[in-house]
DNA sequence: TGACAAACGGAGTGCGTACTCCGTATGTTG
DNA sequence: CAACATACGGAGTACGCACTCCGTTTGTCA
């Protein structure tokens, strides 16, 4: 591979992942092009549609989120650990939409779902699970939902968000009655 | 106003408001036109933009949800009411769209919302306002929110669920973590 | 450095969709 | 029932956007 094929790509990659986190998905494949400062050509010729481009990012940022529980795996408090990471997913995905459209689509089985099928999108949900296991076991985290409800959480506070112009103040209360909700009664 | 064109003007809202439900905002004109069985021309000139009509569908909406509360205000259990109301609008919204959307649009006070600045708007959330006071004056709801956040979070569970191809139960277990997380804590 | 494959840029194409225009049809009124 | 304003239908227009094509440029390697 030719030395500026590589580093086009990259450049198309780095804006399109800036352009998509303001614009949301419906953004234009010719502002990509000119944030990273080359012609639309060659963004079609790295990713021959505008969907294998979106994929690219948004298989990137699950694989994120599932390095970021396997290494929570090893917390000593495994309900403090979920219940961190959970924060983490919503403050992220609050000012990065494309962030949370990954998680909710790896969250699905259903056809359609292009990250929910690929071993990146599978891998995470196991981690996830695990996670939220261990916590349920240390009776951290009540025992009647699955990945599929915690994962559903996350995205509708970040979603909810994505629309809302709140101060801070406003997503750290509304999260703060999911974490509630998610912990044991006792 | 001449006699068809009430009867037009009817159809055209009735089909607007069944294929923005199924498809979404961006459904295009001409379905809506086709399910009204009405030509294009018709539709444009009752509702000169399709924000137009838009706007006239997630009114009708808010109003419903408004008058919903309104009536729930002189319910004896308070607390009961208010956990009835959210469980009931995230129902309706997981299965109409336009439903949530009004909701949140509503729940905002920045420019650029439409439903958010109307009379309409403003009374549903002095609506919801008034019964999630007395929620919490009855000691039944959690004292660290206010309307705001109830919206977040009803908006939030309806917008996680129009994404995934869930069964009944996932979206019953996640309201349950919402509405446990709304409850006073004892 | 010369030759050539690889990559580039961006005008052009096709398509979907919001919105307009005007000849035709229809309800209304005296 | 005639005359007229009002409303209708849908072909046409404008525009934005995903994607293609090809003449030009650039990196690589003998």
């Amino acid at each position: 591979m030719r030395a500026d094929a590589r580093r086009n790509r990259d450049r198309v990659l780095e804006a399109a992942r800036a352009v998509f986190a303001e614009r949301g998905a419906s953004a234009s494949t010719e502002e990509i092009a000119a944030k990273a400062g080359v012609g639309i050509g060659t963004v079609f010729r790295h990713f021959p549609t505008k969907e294998v481009l979106l994929e690219a990012i948004l298989l990137d940022r699950v694989a994120k989120i599932s390095a970021e529980a396997r290494r929570l795996t090893t917390a000593p408090d495994p309900g403090a650990a979920l219940l961190a990471l959970v924060k983490h997913m919503v403050e992220q995905g609050a000012t990065k939409r494309m962030y949370i459209n990954a998680l909710a689509d790896a969250g699905l089985d259903s056809l359609g779902s292009r990250v929910g099928q690929s071993t990146v999108g599978r891998e995470m949900v196991d981690e996830l699970g695990a996670l939220l296991a261990r916590a349920q076991v240390a009776g951290a985290i009540r025992h009647d939902i699955g990945v599929t409800e915690l994962i559903a959480l996350v995205v509708g506070v970040s979603r909810a968000a994505e629309y809302t112009a709140w101060d801070g103040g406003v997503l750290a209360r509304t999260l703060e009655v999911v974490i509630d909700g998610l912990r044991a009664r006792g």
